[in-house]
DNA sequence: GTTGAGCGTT
């Protein structure tokens, strides 16, 4: 999908894409257009998306027709302030057209830019990775989607054994993702239509990393300290287990069998109205 | 309504 409306990249033939990083998540490829169209020739504008939610991923690609008006592009619109963030434009490295830079003499000012757009913004290294995490476990529950980035490197290192594996694990995660994300999207056409789709964005983007993080921890199955005394409880007692917990009174009492008990000491007449 | 390192689409 390119801001032309076509299907796929128009012609990267010649083309020379542009990488646009820290846009403002509102900023959509009709705002960067008519920016980036001043200094030459744009092929298109594109901005990577979400799958799931559909929200820009906070970056774009823009193609230039010629080398010298990127570059030129680059130099005026790097560190722009767009959308109330500053731009970072720089040039494409790992596109489908990344071939003609590496091919001419573009390399050397893609270094170039990448140097002065380092001195210029010398962002520091700190990756606080709640979203880092996030990204490594979706590549990899998600791995049957084409998606991941990180796919020209792990894909050489264990394509095989992860894609045996992705089938299991992905039955259950794709199945919860499927009914979570479909709950979500019955409430909030059910309170209202238009305004709640960020909301059940960030529902479904929370609800993901509880189930996840829940599947995710093994470790965390036999020594969590809430799942001792779970299995004493039956599924039934989820209702109201409160009256029976503080009747009763003592979790060790699941040593003993309810069941016949409830039967048989009870008296079925008198006790059955209860 | 939120997020903020990075490299791409039917």
């Amino acid at each position: 999908m390119s801001h032309f409306g076509r299907s796929g990249p128009p012609d990267i033939r010649d083309t020379f894409s542009l990488l646009v990083l820290n846009i403002s998540f509102r900023t959509t490829a009709d705002d960067l257009f008519p920016l980036f169209d001043r200094y030459g020739k744009v092929v298109d504008v594109f901005i990577p998306r979400d799958r799931r939610t559909g929200d820009s991923r906070g970056f774009a690609f823009v193609r230039y027709r010629y080398a010298d008006e990127a570059q030129k592009a680059i130099d005026r619109l790097d560190g722009r302030n767009v959308d109330g963030r500053n731009i970072m434009v720089q040039f494409a490295k790992y596109g489908p057209n990344a071939e003609p830079i590496r091919k001419g003499r573009v390399i050397e000012e893609v270094e170039k830019s990448q140097e002065r757009s380092r001195s210029r913004s010398p962002r520091p290294r700190h990756r606080d990775d709640h979203r880092d995490r996030e990204r490594r476990r979706r590549s990899r529950t998600r791995s049957r989607e084409r998606y991941g980035r990180d796919r020209d490197r792990d894909y050489h290192r264990h394509s095989r054994s992860r894609s045996k594996s992705k089938s299991r694990s992905l039955s259950p995660e794709y199945k919860d993702h499927r009914s979570g994300r479909d709950d979500g999207k019955q409430r909030s056409k059910s309170r209202s239509k238009s305004r709640s789709k960020s909301r059940s964005k960030s529902r479904s983007r929370s609800r993901s990393r509880s189930r996840s993080y829940h599947s995710a921890s093994p470790i965390r199955h036999s020594a969590s300290p809430r799942k001792t005394p779970t299995p004493c409880r039956s599924p039934a007692d989820n209702g109201s287990p409160e009256k029976q917990t503080n009747g009763k009174g003592s979790p060790p009492s699941c040593s003993v069998s309810p069941s016949p008990q409830h039967a048989g000491s009870r008296s079925p007449g008198s006790d059955g109205k209860e």
